[in-house]
DNA sequence: CTAATTTATCTGTTATAACTATATGAGACC
DNA sequence: GGTCTCATATAGTTATAACAGATAAATTAG
């Protein structure tokens, strides 16, 4: 159900990759999952060379990749793959909450702070889509303070190539969750963060950021959230 | 006088955005220069179709930009983006070095303290084109070991953006060089990083190369290199 | 019945042409 | 003389069709 606007003066090209991308971005696309050119162009309304455009465009970011034959598909992620990603997450994210820190207004703290809430209420009633929004939402509200336009789509390129697996991730936590009687909170380390940025201090910011990701590349592995008082470094 | 091959299999894509690619990265092509379709189609013997994907494609990497009409040019960099380049590439090339540090052979490293040579021959001679390839293959050579795919790709767009910048650089400071009668030695830093590689110290070597870079950002600001015992940090 | 081989279908790529919007220039008006 | 308007040229975009390679299915040999 596109929502493809032919009067508007906005490429063609730019409305697929748009919505492509959200469905990325969400998770909504399975890894692995085959794409072809000719059935999504039918269901746009459009021509091949749109949808050619917009499926290049993301298989150059590493959203998607060509199979041998050349054909596309939304990446399997080795494990290895997923580490890599989360050590340049790191840094880079890092990085930007370190300069997003000083810039950073109460209001903006606090709306960080609300979409946790967001993120916990979702989490418990399994819809994944709000929580994969609030979560993406979170973090990038305070990147965006950083003011680095070139670090920011860097940041957001790693999400959607993420998005596919963060979201099996997710959908397999919570099912652990559910069994388990005493699961580990999986947004201690978000706190964490809200608690440096309101101390204003732009290297613990980095620091609690860094852990934030360095547990997820432990959730990822394991399956499992780390127990309350763990404490990840650089 | 571009070499496109048809006979192989390779999509006239990858070679009209290879060859690109080279004359970016090698600072060929001046900020601000604007490329056409259709001069370049006939120049490759092609149609629009493989120059306009290439095209296309370094536009996403953010090594070419549209104008506000949708027409092509090499960006014209701002201070500020140089130095949000810098940062992202302090941050990323310091991870690269690190994962690196243990997994380099004596052999690389000498490799890599040759093309210091082979950069200040260059550089006393003039010889942009290639002062250009040597530094490439110096900073490629250790981050090669890091063995991580993604992390090499993200960084080679950081160099497309900025090897039209970086060319004008070196070319000034070459300038200044010449009529200064005790210039800064624009390779201190590369011997640094040389050292902490064969000590095996991956954290002096990530904080060798962030100075280096850091550097790097100073050299573009004023124009000329600082005195040997200037020393930088995180 | 299994496995190798051929055939058919379907994939993305390239070429050509029509299209729409932008830039550029000449001319009229102030 | 400077500025605005409008016509013309030229840019990238999209559509359609022809192309070549790869997958998958059907067929045939073992």
């Amino acid at each position: 159900m596109p929502k493809i606007n032919r009067a508007t003066h906005e490429p063609l090209r730019e409305q697929v990759l748009h919505h492509c991308r959200n469905l990325l971005m969400r998770g909504n696309l399975l890894p692995g999952q085959k794409l072809a050119l000719r059935p999504l162009a039918h269901e746009f309304h459009t021509s091949l060379m749109p949808v050619r455009d917009a499926l290049n465009r993301l298989v150059a970011d590493g959203a998607l990749e060509f199979t041998g034959g050349r054909r596309i598909r939304v990446p399997v992620m080795t494990k290895e793959r997923v580490v890599e990603l989360h050590e340049i997450r790191s840094s880079l994210e890092g990085l930007a909450g370190r300069l997003a820190t000083p810039n950073l207004t109460n209001e903006a703290i606090d709306r960080a702070e609300q979409l946790i809430a967001d993120m916990e209420a979702a989490f418990i009633k399994k819809d994944f889509d709000a929580y994969m929004s609030a979560h993406f939402s979170f973090h990038f509200t305070i990147y965006s303070a950083a003011d680095r336009s070139t670090l920011l789509a860097l940041i957001e390129t790693l999400w959607l190539r993420l998005g596919p697996s963060f979201r099996q991730g997710i959908e397999g936590a919570r099912a652990i969750a559910s069994s388990d009687s005493e699961p580990g909170d999986p947004n201690q380390f978000h706190r964490g963060i809200i608690t440096a940025l309101r101390s204003r201090d732009a290297r613990a910011a980095r620091d609690a950021i860094e852990t934030d990701i360095a547990t997820g590349i432990e959730v990822y592995r394991t399956g499992c959230w780390p127990a309350n008082d763990t404490q990840g470094g650089t």
